[in-house]
DNA sequence: ACCTGGAAGTAGTCATGGGCAACAAAGTAG
DNA sequence: CTACTTTGTTGCCCATGACTACTTCCAGGT
């Protein structure tokens, strides 16, 4: 019987390990303080470890923005498909979801941008698209349920996207305090489809 | 008479040499990329010699987003005091400015955010409210001129100021192509002001 | 003129970190 | 059992930021 945290010569899970020590690195100093050879140490390998699984530092973020792109999809999609819920409730809810991710993960959702358009990251690229998409459904959607403006759901959906991500940066960015931030979405929310309604 | 370009053993304007080598250095390859000690041997100093300008790195980085802040202000009040303009081509000229300036410097841009909340980067804090004051009194402008609902124009302006900055992120992110811009740009002002008309 | 103190620049050192190469251990297939 | 592959280790090189001690230069007072 071996105590499970016995001191194995192959670690078996290191890359696994890797990513989940790198996301709380990453959510506790951000990117820039993020050290491969920290993550090591944390984890009980050598420095030269990690170097297996990750070609260098950068592959390491590229890996962690991908999988964000997934996380952010799912909860995109988990927030904007309450059946029952009014067109603006799951407008606003998406929102929310989007920006509560945003805003607690910070420098993750920096890292999924910046990866996005690096030459080599086709990966993160790819993993960014279905994360986009549960935005624009979401706008077919409030076109067919009549309170959206017809036309290219990209050119009216890009402003709330945008709208979206600015709310965020300004969280972020400590020029709204939190405690405004379900006030913000909800007038950012209501000018929006005020601003998009047809007739 | 001395050649212009002999070498000295005070170098007299390393401060500001430094400055500009390293908003170039910003622009090029990012904050990341930045080193001291590479900023030094394109100067033609020692090493060490920035050290006695600037404290540590995040220093110099902190006066680049200091004076980034000024020059956005500037730029922002000359988009939005153009005289004879009704208010929607001046709401238009300014969100361009910005977006413009945010687009050209992105690196330069996030590092204005990042600084603001950073502990003990009060010079830049201060230097950020000069901007976004213009913001404001654009706000102000077009509540008295009758084209935006009354009311704080902190919580009408935030949404607008989100918008930018998100605009700014989706071409920064390649998420909208620029050739794209005006044009969004265009969507997203005219849907503002459709949000925020009175009445 | 001199000298004296401080500002500006230099040289050398240390610690940390990324990346590489040669080696060792452990699993796996035949 | 042996040969091959994967995974982890050790040791190295190099770049960088930060620190200290030393040097050069300038300016102001006498």
């Amino acid at each position: 019987m071996s105590a499970p945290t016995e001191r194995r010569y192959h670690h078996g899970q290191l890359r696994s390990a890797l990513l989940a020590a790198a996301e709380r690195s990453l959510r506790e100093h951000g990117a820039g303080q993020l050290s491969l050879r920290e993550l090591a140490r944390e984890i009980g390998v050598s420095h030269a470890a990690p170097r297996r699984h990750f070609a260098d530092r950068q592959a390491l973020l590229d890996a962690l923005a991908e999988t964000g792109f997934r996380r952010l999809e799912t909860e995109l999609r988990a927030a904007a498909e309450r059946p029952g819920a009014d067109f603006p409730r799951r407008l606003r809810a998406t929102v929310t979801a989007y920006v509560r991710f945003a805003t607690e993960d910070a420098a993750l959702l920096d890292l999924m941008f910046r990866a996005k358009h690096r030459p080599g990251a086709d990966q993160v690229v790819a993993a960014a698209a279905p994360a986009l998409g549960a935005m624009e459904q979401l706008i077919v959607e409030g076109q067919a349920a009549g309170v959206i403006v017809a036309g290219d759901p990209e050119r009216v959906g890009v402003v709330l996207f945008a709208t979206m991500l600015g709310i965020t940066a300004l969280i972020n960015g400590e020029f709204v305090p939190p405690d405004r931030l379900d006030d913000t979405i909800d007038t950012a929310v209501e000018q929006f489809l005020r601003g998009v309604r047809p007739g």
